[in-house]
DNA sequence: CCCAAATAGTTTGATTCCCGACTAATGGGC
DNA sequence: GCCCATTAGTCGGGAATCAAACTATTTGGG
């Protein structure tokens, strides 16, 4: 929203535009659980907003990089990849066919099955995306520096593999 | 291609479940955005399954919570706090007030505004979300270990503040 | 060869979220 | 007291996602 002020500015109401309220998170404030969740939903945001000018959801760019990593790739091994349900691929990928950046076909010794492939336009696209995915991860190192950015990866992975077998029970 | 003349497995489901195809992460393995991600996810999954019994996502019991700390606190506030859009709290807090677990009260001082207030049968339920809440930050603590815990929680810190810029509003 | 179970992918319905438009109330400047 | 910009919250539309039902194909037992 631009600024109208610029226009009618009668006076200042500078009232300090947004007074957070000093809210008491309690032991809420020292949990894991809620800190994955807003750094994860800061960096997606970041993302998105970074890869401007391409469609740049991670999700999107992450199915464009590992069908070109993993070429003739079947859409259920790339939907158990990025833990996403092959129905919700569906869309995602009607819509990479539509814009000629992959191209599925049948599975010859399947033909229930289709296989994914980059297209040249799919490629650079997806070169593009990833040269601000780079400078995305280069901000985080910035920020949290390179030797606690392997401690974090390292932290995360055990967090994901421990969690996710306790589907057990 | 292949006859029916092979030999046949009799009593063996060859049901492997699903055999994940071995596929190559390449760079996108090493990034803390998609590590980030997933563990969100799985923590995410994880919290919701051990609730079980109560209705129970991490964002529901976050509002009770907060609701719980800061007693007369607004909507505005707490969409804040959550980092979630006003429009968004409005139909969970519907659900809340239905149950009889949350108050509404219009604010004598700006009648605009509601306050939320935690309903006896609220604080219970809210209490045994936070049971749950404990006992899942304490397997991760277990899983990563608290001093890694700690680490983790000043570095996703880090991630959120300084990517957080850049999000106006 | 035939049929039933299993599998790959699509479609549909429900849920959750955001955004932008809307309603109601507030308050500063005249 | 009256404007009218600003603020609190709600409403409606659209996107992403999952689960369950569905279609087409494969596979194995008889």
């Amino acid at each position: 929203m631009a600024r109208r002020s610029a226009q009618r500015l009668k006076t200042v109401p500078q009232h300090e535009p947004t007074q957070p309220k000093e809210i008491d998170f309690g032991w809420l404030g020292g949990t894991v659980g809620l800190h994955l969740r807003l750094a994860q939903e800061v960096a997606f945001q970041a993302f998105a907003r970074r890869a401007n000018g391409v469609d740049g959801s991670p999700w999107r760019f992450a199915v464009l990089f590992l069908i070109d990593a993993n070429p003739g790739l079947t859409q259920g091994d790339l939907a158990a990849a990025i833990r996403r349900n092959t129905s919700s691929l569906t869309p995602v990928l009607d819509d990479l066919c539509r814009l000629d950046y992959v191209v599925r076909e049948r599975l010859a010794s399947d033909r229930r099955a289709y296989t994914l492939t980059l297209t040249p336009a799919g490629k650079a696209v997806m070169a593009k995306l990833r040269a601000s995915a780079v400078a995305h991860e280069r901000e985080i190192d910035r920020l949290v520096g390179r030797t606690n950015r392997a401690e974090l990866i390292r932290t995360l992975k055990r967090i994901i593999t421990g969690l996710e077998e306790g589907r057990d029970r």
